[in-house]
DNA sequence: GCCAACGTTGGC
DNA sequence: GCCAACGTTGGC
């Protein structure tokens, strides 16, 4: 059965003593060890090594976009609502940005570093955009969704001893001092495709369905400056 | 609600 | 390894 939705979907808070408390050996379970199968390799093995991203002694970014639906919306029977209020409401502003079920999107998320910023993004709703501003507060971990099989996210192909998939923790930040709606963003790029600037190869739109997405400080920073400058 | 874009599956 | 069929994403 195929994975549902890669956007995050739960509500769940982090562990409160994810601070000083979560030491390496934690993380290292999570480590690209996958176990040299013998025999025959299956479709999403294919998959995965197609998605497999060079294995980047310096991490190639430090700035993200991470979507997430803000408006109610059943999947089997569950709301998988999640806003950048939501986040803000849970304990100590902080939560584990599990199910995504995507290879490019975990990848990316392995490639987080603490300290790293992401915008949180609004998507699937009636007015997307880039709400607020997150922190990674921690490296990717294993995501225990994938094994909950009353989980939305419930992936019956991954077994506990190479997990598929993975989870880092988020932080609110801010929220922007105004909304960027995606309309915004998009006339911009549009504008710099033509003219040159800084949103010209921006993933939100040369990688619309990745729900998890580098950017790069140039993007970042033009983003940034927009919450002080009047909408376009 | 529609549907284009694109990732995944699985037969061959 | 190819690729058609299928499923998901997410804007509109």
């Amino acid at each position: 059965m195929a994975p549902k939705r890669s956007t995050r979907a739960s509500t769940r808070a982090a562990d409160s003593s994810q601070g000083d408390a979560a030491p390496d050996g934690d993380d290292n379970d999570e480590v690209d060890v996958k176990k040299p199968v013998r025999g025959k390799r299956s479709a999403s093995d294919r998959s995965e090594k197609k998605a497999k991203a060079e294995p980047p002694s310096i991490p190639l970014f430090s700035h993200w976009l991470m979507k997430s639906e803000p408006e109610s919306r059943l999947e089997n029977g569950i709301d998988v609502k999640f806003g950048i209020e939501d986040l803000k409401a849970l304990p100590n502003q902080t939560g584990c940005w599990d199910g995504v079920r995507n290879y490019q999107a975990r990848n990316f998320m392995r490639d987080m570093r603490k300290g790293h910023l992401a915008f949180f993004y609004h998507s699937n709703c009636k007015e997307p955009g880039i709400a607020g501003i997150m922190d990674i507060v921690k490296e990717a971990y294993v995501d225990h969704t994938q094994f909950d099989k009353k989980d939305v996210h419930f992936d019956a192909s991954s077994k506990p001893d190479s997990p598929k998939w993975s989870m880092v923790d988020v932080q609110y930040q801010r929220m922007l001092q105004r909304f960027i709606p995606l309309s915004e963003l998009k006339k911009y790029h549009l504008q710099h495709g033509a003219n040159g600037g800084p949103l010209k190869s921006m993933a939100l739109f040369t990688r619309a369905r990745l729900s998890v997405q580098p950017l790069t400080s140039e993007e970042f920073q033009f983003v940034l400056d927009l919450e002080n400058k009047a909408p376009i």
